[in-house]
DNA sequence: CCTGAGGAGACGTCTAGACAACTAGATACG
DNA sequence: CGTATCTAGTTGTCTAGACGTCTCCTCAGG
């Protein structure tokens, strides 16, 4: 996750009023409220320490511990044991229906997709792949590995799987737009849609969590998506990882 | 309010396990939802005092204090400064429309509608009532004082105004069953409809919160309401008193 | 170069005391 | 009999310290 700390400091300790009816703490916590709305800690950025906080604001530390929950409360801080508290993001809602398009569920939340090719490779299907493809075991398929952003924030790690050599003009429309859906139209496909999508959850590896800009710690969301043309033949089969503390899956009645 | 003080002991403390990973807290938290879900304190019952729970659980009362605030913050329990911690009740939902009929509400709550006539007294419109009623002033009106039940729990305090003498027979009808709309019936009035209604609060007088077994700091809910009869006649005039913390009034589109 | 251990930083828990603020009940006075 | 005051009970706030637990980074060794 990109921790930023802000150089501008925030509400001055002249600032609270003892003995005036308003506990500290509420003060404290009003305060800190007022700086994340006026935006000198944009969401994700992770918030100065309790003894930071106590400095400045020179009253105890369980004072502004009392300040944090009640921030935490209001879901609009979000603290963590021995990493520290960070402003809270929205949460974006994916809804997962039969026509589930990145790009338009970004916008429709009123955000910019943007999107970033990982790699591809061509690979022989086995296992999962090849049954999700209803392809024999051995047969190539392309595989290309995309991360999703909304407003420059990673949302998804999309492994597809395209089977070959049908989609071998893949890789030339990805270099040029990294969308997958543009991408299908210049093989041929204008139009797909989702056959079945499993969902369930596991940590994430370094690298997904570093991709993702999360913690470790946080879970992610996995969506194994099968897509078939109009004809019914599957075009694409996804394994999806979403960042959990970001991301809110939306499953639809079809 | 009726507080009860239950006899029986709850969790004990040697059910905390310290050194286990599962903060005191929390446990200390569990141990009285239990207790609380076992029905040890029924809905609006008074919890022991802090110190009562420190005693007890051999910990500090800042200990009992996070503990209950943990439930405070579910919704378990409402804690009030200088009172005491009580068990949350249900906040029962009710309806105003232009069919408002107070055993209908309850009923479809799955609660057992009660009546009670507190007075029934006559005495000659002036102000409000008269000009509600379209009577002239110094009519005489029928004054009837219910107190509404459900499962036993006292939700409202309605003063009715009925004109005479085409209600009557109204006492005679109370007597035997404290329902307004069958004492209506009693007098001709098979149906009736509420013409408008107006909301506000204000703070309970002695009586009125022992009557409805809440707090004297605890604000009312007041509906002023016209009911008339098929005819478009007034039949009745009526001020409500709510219980805030008990009922929660639903206005929906007519 | 990778892995493990150690240390530093940051939050979480528990204890303890003192005083403030609110509430309810009892008592006294008019 | 009603009102005001006082007292006791109960929760709220703030301080303070100590130690536990989690996370991250650095360094050393294999």
């Amino acid at each position: 996750m990109v921790e930023v700390f802000m150089t501008e400091t925030p509400a001055a300790p002249a600032m609270l009023d003892r003995g005036r009816g308003i506990a500290l703490w509420h003060q404290i916590a009003s305060a800190i409220e007022r700086d994340i709305i006026r935006g000198h800690w944009t969401p994700g950025a992770r918030l100065p320490t309790e003894a930071t906080f106590t400095e400045r604001f020179g009253v105890n530390r369980h004072t502004v511990r009392r300040a944090m929950e009640s921030l935490e409360q209001r879901g609009m801080i979000r603290v963590e044991q021995g990493r520290g508290s960070f402003v809270a993001e929205d949460v974006l809602e994916y809804p997962l229906g039969s026509r589930t398009r990145f790009s338009e569920n970004i916008l429709r939340q009123k955000k910019e997709p943007q999107g970033r090719i990982l790699g591809i490779t061509t690979i022989a299907a086995e296992g999962a792949i090849a049954a999700a493809l209803g392809l024999r075991r051995g047969r190539p398929v392309l595989r290309v590995e995309r991360l999703g952003m909304a407003n420059g924030t990673p949302i998804v790690i999309g492994t597809h799987h395209f089977p070959l050599p049908r989609f071998e003009a893949m890789p030339a429309s990805l270099a040029q737009n990294a969308s997958i859906t543009v991408a299908l139209a210049a093989c041929g496909v204008r139009d797909y849609q989702r056959v079945r999508t499993r969902i369930t959850a596991r940590m994430p590896t370094a690298d997904e969590a570093t991709l993702l800009h999360q913690a470790r710690i946080r879970p992610l969301i996995l969506a194994e998506a099968i897509n078939a043309d109009a004809e019914g033949r599957p075009v694409d089969f996804t394994l999806s990882c979403y960042a959990s503390g970001r991301v809110q899956i939306v499953v639809e009645g079809e």
